[in-house]
DNA sequence: TATTAGCACTCCATCGTAATGAGTGCTAAT
DNA sequence: ATTAGCACTCATTACGATGGAGTGCTAATA
């Protein structure tokens, strides 16, 4: 099972020449591109073993050998280990994304849309971005407003800081005693509750308690019930999907059409999201190789993730998806930098290392 | 420089035809499907003074013809007139979405989303739709509120209900009395004000009277600077990019990721929407054919535009992407039938008919 | 005079046939 | 155990032949 020093050597020399030009690689090629000094012969029967052992593919009869997804696998779990320092210098862009960081405004959304753009104009992949998932859920503030005479603002908080508002309609204005009654009913039960105790019966209790007012407390209970709703939602980022058409293997009508729908219908990648989220394997960072993505559609590429986390345990997912034959050192190198610039910025209290 | 009517009947030919199949088409097709009666050489004829005139092109010689943009625009101007009331049933689809309106929840978004959606389903062909821009620009509404110890809550409202939140975090706790003078000075100043009458004076006088809460009053202005300026982002929804792949000659890879990145990047769409909005010729339909359309990267496109009217004159605009084999008939007339879906559902008073 | 039949010509698309060349597997020699 | 050498495979490319769709032109026709 174990391949020796030299069958190593050999993937790995195969695997890196199919990175950087995506055609089959030959012994010949490998005779010289290593420092192994054996003749092609030689390589030749080492290859036939290594396809036997199911690391490379031939295409077809005397074509070269490419990688296959185990052999991929055996490469970034371990042959990259050996380079992984190497990169780790922070580049010129992952600076300025921190920068970006730190003067953030209010607007989140700007700048992980901003971050996914960077990211793929930097890598060259197709990037998406996964808005931290909302954990809180107690309420924290919830408030009546007039707006105008017919109009009435909620706004609630939950914990997390997420807001929500909602314009209702009255028939006729309410007075100002009224109001305060409505937001001394609605704090005294709702304030500090988490959101998952409000039933039914309360709500029922609340409307009683609303008298003539009932419809309103209704209208509130909506929003608020939206509010959870909204949290389940995740909210995803993409940005330069147009960069599987530099890669050949991706870019026919079929898998390309398919590609651009999943971009697209964002959902379908929270399925990615959730993955991630739940497989800790401790680093941080997660690497699907083909098949292995829980995304269909994306069987014909490989996917790195990394899961970041920002102040009160929010976290979220940053992927970068490209072909198999994606530049792993450098993309796993960046996702790094870039995870721990993040974990940093935000941190309470960082216990592992970056 | 008007054609004929045997000169009409054969462009319409042609055009139809070439709609149809997407193959240059050759005389004999058409002395076999039109009800001239006229043989293939006459045809031969009346095709080369079309050429000459330009309404078509012949892609290489000993091929048939297919309609130049000036072929096309002939076609949508005075050609489809003909035909224009046989599609005007509403289709179950339109229905469907009528009824997405009807019951449409608080969030615009979700719906427009899903109408672009359904769109594109249904027509085959790529969609956008622009959120409708807020015209209204006084503050109707303006209110700081404690959520905690350290963090305030700035609500604001601005006619059209475009509602705004910002959480400020004080170094101390504000007692009441001072967060309701606070309130009271930014009412006082800001409630009714239209928002481009907020200039650096008022600002400073707001700080001064603030006292040592000036820093507060500089936040929650921060936060009505942010309203103008989303005001002036339109928010643009696309869907069935994918549907590119469909036409053969928009799905070569140089202008299919051009046009991805175009709906990607949706920002590059709003010069289109501008332009719909300016341009008005009545009907409030558009069609861009071939280089006609602003956005440079679709010069291969053709792109037909309606704009609709929300209530509060709120405009927005509904484009459909495709090649210029589009099938203008049935599209122009699913827009017809949609807009004035919409302009009927929020209708204030509706002058001209739909 | 307008229309049509007929014909030569053009040019794209398709297909089979080399020719090429990269790469393999195997065998025999080192 | 390694290597040189050789026959063999197969994708890719180039090339010419063929076929067919379609045109333009000319001469015949109504």
């Amino acid at each position: 099972m174990d391949l020796d020093e030299r069958k190593r050597k050999i993937l790995q020399a195969i695997i890196r020449n199919y990175l950087e030009t995506g055609e089959p690689v030959g012994s010949r090629t490998i005779s010289k591109y290593t420092d192994l000094n054996l003749s092609s012969a030689t390589i030749r029967n080492e290859m036939s073993d290594l396809e036997e052992l199911g690391y490379i593919i031939q295409p077809h009869t005397s074509a070269g050998r490419i990688p296959s997804d185990k052999g991929y696998r055996l490469y970034v779990d371990q042959m990259m280990l050996e380079k992984e320092e190497q990169l780790n210098q922070a580049t010129q862009e992952v600076k300025e994304m921190q920068r970006m960081l730190l003067d953030r405004e209010d607007k989140m959304e700007a700048v992980l849309k901003q971050m996914a753009r960077m990211l793929a104009a930097n890598t060259n992949y197709a990037t998406m971005i996964s808005a931290p998932q909302v954990r809180g859920n107690k309420l924290k503030f919830i408030q009546l407003s007039r707006v105008d005479a017919r109009q009435l603002l909620t706004t609630i908080v939950v914990e997390g800081n997420v807001i929500k508002n909602d314009m209702i309609s009255v028939e006729q204005m309410l007075d100002d005693e009224t109001l305060l009654k409505l937001n001394i009913l609605l704090n005294t039960n709702l304030n500090g509750l988490p959101i998952e105790e409000i039933n039914l019966a309360m709500i029922a209790r609340l409307k009683q308690q609303a008298g003539i007012h009932a419809g309103i407390i209704a209208e509130v209970m909506d929003a608020v019930a939206a509010v959870i709703k909204d949290g389940e939602h995740v909210e995803i980022y993409t940005s330069g999907a147009n960069n599987i058409f530099k890669y050949p293997e991706l870019a026919d009508n079929q898998r390309a059409s398919e590609l651009i729908t999943t971009f697209e219908e964002k959902q379908l990648l929270s399925e990615l999201v959730q993955d991630t989220l739940t497989d800790e394997s401790g680093t941080g960072i997660q690497v699907y190789i083909g098949s292995e993505t829980p995304v269909k559609t994306m069987k014909d590429c490989s996917v790195v993730t990394a899961t970041y986390e920002l102040e009160e345990g929010m976290k979220g997912t940053i992927g970068i998806i490209g072909p198999r034959r994606m530049d792993y050192d450098r993309v796993i190198s960046t996702l790094k930098t870039l995870k721990s610039q993040l974990d940093t910025i935000y941190k309470k209290d960082d216990g592992r290392s970056g």
